[in-house]
DNA sequence: TTAATTACCTAGATAATCAAGGTATGAACC
DNA sequence: GGTTCATACCTTGATTATCTAGGTAATTAA
């Protein structure tokens, strides 16, 4: 399904970290989402220079790892939306007739 | 991408031989379908039952390999629409923000 | 007769995702 | 104090889809 873009727009509004991106996606679009692809996948961004990452910890709290947004994030996602734009025109007009897609 | 269900709706207005499937998705959808994708693709529909195969010959043509869809192949085709609706749905709400998207 | 297009195919590599674990901390309960 | 549940991170190995890069053979065009 490719699921770096959802990361990616998940992490505009602010930093996250991994558990709490699993849960808000699967919240907001019932992906079932398997931590043993998300934290692959969000090494593999931080390596790839889409985001990086800070351990925050706090007394009395658990340590998190939170993710943000790096400037070359912020421009993959604008491509990744108008690729997911490209591709549900492509595959919808194949798959459900003469009349595009709006994909919003 | 799943490429699976768009082979099913071309071949829903009647048989087709792969490679005029091939050309078909490239023409309408834009899509770089490799045959060494397709080929595989069209014998694991066909074990799976979703699609027949069928020789025809013509004297003075080539042959052609033609795929028709199966009673289990339109259930499964009237399956991926659902599907896929339901993920733009959810990718897009992701993806491009609040507002649902719309698959048609 | 040579080259391009059509039409089928396979084998091996790559990449994404899943399944199924493991570790450790904090919270809730009795 | 001890047990259990939810949180929060992670890895390894298998599965699956797709791509790369070929191969073969027949028809058409130059």
């Amino acid at each position: 399904m490719n699921l770096q873009p959802l990361v990616l727009a998940l992490l505009e509004g602010g930093p996250l970290y991994g558990y709490l991106i699993a849960q808000r996606a699967r919240k907001k679009a019932g992906l079932k989402w398997e931590e043993g692809t998300l934290y692959p996948l969000l090494h593999k961004m931080e390596r790839g220079g889409l985001v990086r990452s800070e351990w925050r910890e706090a007394p009395g709290e658990r340590r998190r790892k939170y993710y943000a947004l790096t400037r070359s994030g912020h421009a993959a996602l604008a491509g990744a939306r108008t690729d997911w734009r490209e591709q549900v025109k492509a595959v919808s007009r194949i798959l459900l007739g003469g009349r595009h897609a709006d994909a919003r």
